[in-house]
DNA sequence: ACCACCATGTAAACGGTTACATGATTAC
DNA sequence: GTAATCATGTAACCGTTTACATGGTGGT
């Protein structure tokens, strides 16, 4: 499953044009399916080469033109079948639980704003998501990755927040254990 | 930050061939950082030609040679300037949720048969980290990383187990409005 | 003045996944 | 016999990221 399929998804629920595809992109999938213009336009194009879609050139006034994609029967067929036949996988990449990983390799001031960053990225993610929650008439689907977004964002705050505290004392006692002339002064 | 940043933090705490930084990626990353053979080797090789680990090979009785990675002082500090260097990122992939959010074009039994699957995988990541956590001496990283996957983990395990019903119900009910002729018989 | 927003794209670089290739040992 | 484990690697493919390129509008 790629950027294409997703674009696909976006379209069953009304035309739009590439960069207004990736407000969706922002909005909606943000936290689990990242996509930048460059992912999204060369899959649009190549959507519409295989006739999954179709394009319609829009003039506006004051702005420039619009290129407003529509799915078309076969791109229908073609994103059932693909939902139907995509596995359903989970993967996290994350570079912050690298970095606490080896914690004790950081200076500790360090790792107390990795936390704090992080616990900030977290938070302006909810605030997001707190907004589309606030619109009425969601679709079932979106209702249920907002929730997960939440749970699962939440626990993850209160988490790190929890531990924080912990995790300094402990690599700092390290530290000190490494060079232990200091001690003695 | 990438496959080679990983494979030197693991040198730090051992000497150990490609195959065995493999298993501990397995272990202790897999949760937050997959990597197969296939950016494994390549990463050591281009360590090795850069200095920033050594290689000796190693003779075994009754298995192939092992060719077993140091690391050196450059390579300590090649890897504590990567991590100083490193912004936190944290970013989720996950084809589940794309199938949650696109669950109204799936067959309601397929959609339960995913959501349960999920829940059986994070089952099985949760134990592979029990078992991590048994061992007596954790690294204050590693002890952190765990716990972050059996917060995080547990939060949405018992999540999804929570709305599978609504979702399900609510799929169905839309269904059966696209679909009219049937109710009617 | 400057920045954010609207709007579309390309091209190169980068890195990861997957499949292929090989082959012995040990346990069921 | 069959599968899992130990052990190392390559090469093609795929897709994303990043930087570049352009340019008007509207608000502070």
């Amino acid at each position: 499953m790629d950027t294409k399929t997703l674009c696909l998804g976006v379209l069953t629920s009304g035309d739009r044009s590439g960069y207004e595809i990736k407000k969706v992109f922002e909005e909606a999938f943000s936290h689990f399916f990242a996509a930048g213009y460059g992912s999204i336009y060369p899959a649009l194009a190549e959507l519409a080469r295989q006739g999954l879609v179709g394009c319609t050139s829009v003039e506006q006034e004051k702005r420039p033109d619009k290129k407003v994609y529509a799915i078309t029967p076969a791109g229908r067929r073609a994103l059932v079948e693909d939902l139907a036949r995509t596995e359903p996988r989970h993967r996290l990449r994350s570079e912050f639980l690298v970095l606490m990983y080896f914690a004790h390799l950081l200076p500790p001031r360090r790792v107390g704003e990795v936390i704090d960053g992080m616990t900030a990225q977290w938070q302006t993610l909810l605030d997001g998501i707190e907004r589309c929650d606030a619109d009425a008439k969601l679709s079932p689907g979106l209702r249920f990755t907002i929730g997960y977004a939440q749970t699962v964002l939440a626990a993850a705050r209160a988490y790190v927040q929890s531990q924080k505290g912990g995790l300094l004392t402990e690599i700092e006692a390290l530290a000190a254990d490494e060079t232990p002339a200091e001690a003695a002064e």
